[in-house]
DNA sequence: ACCCAATGGTTACAATTGAAACTATTTATT
DNA sequence: AATAAATAGTTTCAATTGTAACCATTGGGT
């Protein structure tokens, strides 16, 4: 009885099966990492401001460019055009945002914030950069730039590398 | 009329939501790229092994390390137990786990993959491999050591940043 | 032995999210 | 001008996920 029952017979060295760690596997800690990091702002602003994180993207990007169309704005926030059109009914509905829409063509709406949501936006704003900030904080200052660079490059070749339907990469426009 | 109105004026320098542009903050990024990462992952793994990121997760800390609790399988794949528990029920029916119960403590269960799964996770793990290789063919030989020690520090970080009630970090047990 | 708190795990229900279909309007084609 | 195709955005319905409540079993005190 010297193993050959596969299940307990340690696996051959080249294994891909048994190089895979899933504490080491770098999807699944850029998972884990990305939901802490969201999960935690996300309860912040929840509590804070009754923002949830579609809306407060929506915010951000209106601050800095007012009167995108709705789609213009899901470009600009990774998120599509239904998970837009909800958190612009939310931020709607607590005067956050004012819509108006493109005389000459009358489907496409015009989002900026309202003076109120502009007041928020001025107070949520600085805890976004406090919490990156802080958790920057962690590194140095050649560590920083290092994230955004492997950051970029990552996601240029996640994008290369998905083949899904409609995924972006191919627009077909 | 030189520049009182709040709306029009340009921010003062160094004022916070001046500075934050969505399109380079870290929290942001994170999010965007893991995202990307995992859908096209979990596409694949969907339409050629009818699992889902739960199960995969699950098969893969199972193989390493065969009979843990589900509560054991929760704490090493960062899942909650009620997901484990649905993502369990999936692999049973599917017939790759089997479960025994402990006996001794008749609560707690064993899991471990099955021939079946075991043979399926032996073509999953090098597919797993290859599309972790193709995403770090991007970088350098040492731009990947310091990626993965980026991800440590800014989780470790981030535990330490999260405030919510129950997050990691201050277990009370 | 008995009671109460803790633990492992599942279930039920609510809230979020995703995919597809739909309305309204505009642009292109003939 | 009429029809078809495309675009902006919303709605609907299904699937996924989160939260809380819920058994069952165990461990600890008394």
């Amino acid at each position: 009885m010297s193993g050959t029952d596969p299940s307990i017979v340690t696996p051959q060295p080249g294994d891909a099966a048994d190089q895979l760690h899933l504490e080491h596997f770098i999807p699944y800690r850029l998972s884990v990492l990305s939901n802490i990091v969201s999960m935690s702002i996300a309860d912040q602003y929840e509590r804070e401001f009754g923002l949830s994180i579609p809306q407060w993207r929506i915010m951000a990007v209106l601050a800095r460019y007012p009167d995108l169309s709705a789609i213009e704005v899901a470009e600009r926030t990774a998120m599509d055009k239904v998970a837009v059109s909800r958190a612009v009914r939310g931020l709607l509905a607590s005067r956050r945002l004012v819509r108006s829409y493109d005389q000459g063509d009358r489907r496409r709406s015009m989002l900026r914030l309202s003076p109120t949501g502009h007041a928020v936006y001025k107070r949520v704003a600085p805890l976004a950069l406090q919490y990156e900030q802080a958790l920057l904080d962690s590194l140095g200052a050649s560590d920083r730039q290092t994230l955004q660079r492997l950051i970029d490059r990552l996601m240029e070749r996640a994008k290369a590398l998905d083949g899904r339907p409609g995924a972006t990469g191919s627009g077909r426009s």
